[in-house]
DNA sequence: AGAATAGTGTCTATAAGACAGTATAGT
DNA sequence: ACTATACTGTCTTATAGACACTATTCT
């Protein structure tokens, strides 16, 4: 068959339809493990997963069952798969306007025992109160956060390792490539608070040293101080709050610009 | 409905099911539009469309008829959509191990009158000679190349204006930001034929400029020079070859490396 | 010799990182 | 005074781009 006929798209009938049409959704928090006065916080990146429940709604026994999943459902066909990320992580966290972003789309034959499931893979940024409240909110279902390495050591559904490492590498290298990061902070935040969220994914001497650090945050073209705005929450020198900006933070590697 | 009882990806038998499941391709050639010898080529970059016929495989009047597409298909339950678009475009052009890249999901309801069909769009980067090849085998389709801008003022079927848009902002992306150039070129090229890539999606100086990019060309980590390589066809003076080699080609914002 | 492409020499401006030092305010 | 964080001064090195210049080969 050339690909002409079938790109007139006409020959639905014939083959077969997928059995499922999903959304996943890697949820990452930065957790402040220390917040002591006057102190620069401790952070780590921790993902959230939720634990497949033995018997379905039907008391079947569940697929999958027991083991550690990323959130997601169904899209609905008046929807795209990312307007059902977008919604089912509302529905979770009950917060919106939150970062979320297409990095995937898994759809290996076999991937789901029932039949032919596809899913599209999302990462998600949620500041870290939404979380505890919704933890809060529905104590009946089983839901924890965990680092990386202790995600990818549980024993997971499907073909979640394969996509949870896919989320981890996106969200580190657009932490470091992107402006991202300001999701993880609040509208204003001093440089040692984008530092600790960087130093959760690298650990760079650039990132890593105070003093480099503080200079390089002045050359960054998406960020600019908030002027006249200082805080003490991360020490007792008042220090200068910033805040992203939007700008073009393409790196191209054979030009300066295009 | 919570998001975790969606997850069990248990109640699909309840949701609609899709009712297509495809991959398009964006194939992009480069077009050398005069080859003098001892001269420079001067290209342009084009993007290979169909014409979908008046009348599908039965006779009957073909939906989006008469407009230009990309081309693609249905993918089969037994592959990926990557892998659907791969053996796809090898049957289109009877080459293999050209480079393809996923680069979207297209999903939007309504965006196939016939019913929910959900579409993978993949670009692909073809040398020029197989498809003057195809062409040549296939004369009963309606296949031609176009420049981006005539691409883009076509009759497109379906919603391939949106898909082609971004497609070409990927490549263009790609090309300045990745080493897919490459892939337009042959193994071993001059630093003016990839001048000439790189020129059909920019125009700054520093890749305009002949002192600039002979320069440039040496700073790159991933080329090379091979070494006692030279060839004429670009010049009198005979010029260095150079290839392409693996190196990460990552420019973080932040910091050097990571 | 002339023409065209392929480079190189050298200057300038900018930027990044390292290291040392200063500034601020609470205890 | 002490301490911890928030910076700034200054040096070094690397890099990009501009401009002028040289090198090579065919006609």
């Amino acid at each position: 068959m050339s690909i002409q006929q079938e790109s007139n798209h006409n020959n639905a009938d014939k083959y077969p339809r997928p059995y499922g049409y999903t959304s996943d959704i890697a949820v990452f928090t930065i957790v402040s493990e220390k917040n002591e006065e006057y102190k620069p916080p401790l952070m780590s990146l921790k993902l959230m997963l939720i634990r497949r429940a033995d018997l379905n709604a039907e008391g079947e026994i569940n697929i999958e069952a027991g083991k550690w999943a990323l959130p997601g459902g169904f899209v609905h066909p008046s929807e795209t798969a990312f307007e059902a990320a977008k919604r089912e992580l509302e529905e979770e966290t009950g917060v919106n306007g939150i970062h979320i972003k297409h990095f995937g789309v898994y759809d290996k034959p076999g991937r789901d025992e029932r039949g032919w499931v596809i899913t599209n893979a999302h990462y998600a940024i949620v500041p870290e109160y939404s979380l505890s409240k919704r933890a809060a909110n529905d104590d009946a279902a089983e839901v924890d956060l965990f680092t990386l390495e202790e995600a990818l050591n549980l024993d997971l559904a499907f073909d979640h390792y394969e996509i949870i490492t896919e989320a981890i590498e996106n969200i580190k290298r657009d932490l470091l490539q992107t402006d991202i990061a300001g999701n993880f902070l609040p509208k204003h935040f001093t440089y040692s608070e984008l530092q600790a969220v960087l130093l959760t994914v690298t650990s760079d001497s650039a990132i890593a040293s105070d003093q480099s650090f503080a200079r390089k945050i002045k050359s960054l073209p998406f960020l600019e101080p908030v002027i006249g705005e200082k805080t003490q929450r991360t020490s007792k020198t008042p220090a200068q709050l910033y805040r992203f900006i939007d700008a073009d933070v393409v790196k191209p590697i054979y030009t300066a610009r295009y």
